[in-house]
DNA sequence: TTGAAAGCGCTAACAA
DNA sequence: TTGTTAGCGCTTTCAA
């Protein structure tokens, strides 16, 4: 199964279509000037040769390694996913190739893999979140390349911003479920140390609850993140057990949303009727479950699109920049028969 | 943000360090004979430069690149990300950084794919599957890298293969099915030309039917891969309603098989009184559903730690292989209430 | 323990 | 339209 043969080089390919080594790299770059008759033959002469062209030597070469470095929290997540996905097609095109890592929710790890990429070379680097320990900052800032913050609205940006507030999502939510008459809401989340965006919604969840004068304090905390479904479902049992009267439950996701959701079907607890639920990311389960669960939608794969747009933008040197530097993407509520009964199919 | 001087390269850091750059080369490398406070001195003087390694240039030179290319049909989906969690967590030891791309279950794009990764110059690749266009399997038995084929156990490998039989798991399903008293058994997959995986499982499910002397004829087709909640919900409604006395459905995932119990529970057909469903995957919500589902659990994230095992067996020189080149995973049946009464919490 | 020379496979820049 | 020269940033190999 493997030929002790080393690959075949340019120089070989070259050899064998009598040419010199330049035009076969001219040949294999589409629009390059090459006579349309030697092209083919080159072509040919690398196919019988089983020729694959080394894009480490030629990233080396002319400094485009036509990476761009992506990291997220998990790979696990549909959401993250669903950005990774815009990010690769919208790169495609250029012919730039995603190089993905994930942190595990974890700013160290986060730092360790940002410089793993950076050693890459990549030509841009996509980070999920807004908040990096300072040497990954610091290492961002210093690469040399365009940065995008993703998923958030950093304070103070390093570079690009694709992303939306969590703190506003969750204030959305507080603003349907108060105006569908709940008043003793809970929020269902990670611990507030480890997710950045699980701890902004729940900034926002406590914000809008004040601000309209309501009890903020109904917080349950499921462990770090990732929140699966069965954290949710033994947090829901703690938040019933603590505050039996609560109408309402914002949860930091979908998932931990269905699965809190699953524990008031074990407890008969009726759903919206005694107990109202509320997740994120507009999960593929939140829309088909029954009853249907209200979520946010982040628009993932937009964002993944958005910032794949800005980075072409960056990276083709034209000064006409179509895209802004700050691109806000709206997140959309979708209110559904968990919370609101009139949506009962 | 973006420094207009050049990233420090290895020179660069040798005339900060008063070394010769060979030295520096050296002192990165944790193996190499350095003297400890020459190593320091370099490691500060890299520091203060804001060195990063180029390992694109150190791969060309060494050709070690230290990637691993693997291919998935999707990265939206639990079961190939837990493999690749498995992957990354095995191959990390010995620096080696896995290279994801997916296929969208599209052997057209999986050659797409796997030449585009090959240019990248891996030390291995990791295939989902083991059917490949004609040019593609060429590609992967002329790279002259290790080959592992996952998820499968084909009937030609290219290399070496961790996987286990769709086939064998669906048979195993249907087995517990007939003994817990069901004869009217459907199968609800996607369609049998696209997805080959799916297609082994109800190739498994009408052999194990028919080997029974049970009518293997109930099959519903949800569309191409990947079958998500929604089509299998919709495929749920059209079995019912070509074949209302049906007493339990396979389903090719978890995730179609939820999608038929949400349908279900709108139609206010038992589960598992009325009809029993079983999905595959293990996905954490067949867990926690209500009922939770019946499931195959494929040990992905073992085939992904095994596969990594290989790699590094076969790319560490000393002929003392540890590793069997053929490795089955026995799939795992987990019965639950949906298709067991008994079971029920 | 350190350094000098050569070259990995490719492409930029120039020349023909 | 094609070829030549030089060199990308690093490591191998050999010598000191």
């Amino acid at each position: 199964m493997k030929p002790p043969k080393k690959t075949p080089t340019m120089s070989d390919v070259a050899r064998e279509a009598g040419v010199s080594p330049m035009t076969v790299s001219r040949a294999f770059k589409s629009d390059a000037y090459v006579n349309e008759e030697t092209r083919k033959a080159i072509l040919a002469a690398a196919d019988r040769l089983g020729y694959v062209m080394d894009s480490m030597a030629s990233g080396l070469s002319s400094r485009k390694t036509g990476f761009v470095a992506v990291t997220i929290p998990s790979i696990n997540n549909a959401n993250f996913a669903d950005t990774v996905r815009g990010l690769t097609e919208g790169l495609q095109a250029k012919g730039l190739q995603v190089l993905l890592g994930y942190t595990n929710y974890n700013q160290e790890e986060e730092e360790r893999l940002v410089r793993q990429l950076l050693t890459r070379r990549p030509e841009a680097i996509v980070v999920t979140g807004g908040t990096h320990t300072g040497k990954c900052r610091a290492m961002l800032e210093n690469a040399g390349i365009p940065v995008i913050e993703t998923w958030d609205i950093p304070a103070d940006p390093i570079d690009s911003v694709v992303g939306f507030s969590n703190a506003d999502a969750s204030a959305k939510i507080v603003a349907h479920l108060v105006e569908t008459g709940r008043t003793r809401i809970a929020f269902l989340g990670g611990d507030a140390s480890r997710d950045t965006r699980g701890f902004d919604r729940r900034r926002g969840f406590i914000r809008e609850m004040e601000s309209r004068g309501l009890d903020a304090t109904r917080l349950v905390e499921a462990g770090p993140p990732p929140i699966s479904m069965r954290e949710g479902a033994d947090a829901l049992a703690r938040l019933m057990s603590r505050w039996p009267d609560t109408e309402a439950v914002v949860c930091v996701s979908d998932l931990a949303a269905f699965g809190a959701m699953t524990e008031c079907q074990r407890r008969g607890l009726a759903v919206p009727g005694t107990i109202a639920i509320a997740g994120f990311g507009a999960y593929e389960i939140s829309d088909i479950c029954v009853p249907p669960i209200t979520s946010i939608d982040p628009h993932c794969y937009r964002i993944g699109l958005l910032a794949a747009r800005r980075i072409i933008d960056l990276l083709s040197d034209g000064p006409d920049s179509e895209t802004e530097s700050h691109t806000l993407v709206e997140p959309g509520l979708l209110v559904r028969a968990s919370t609101f009964s009139d949506c009962n199919p």
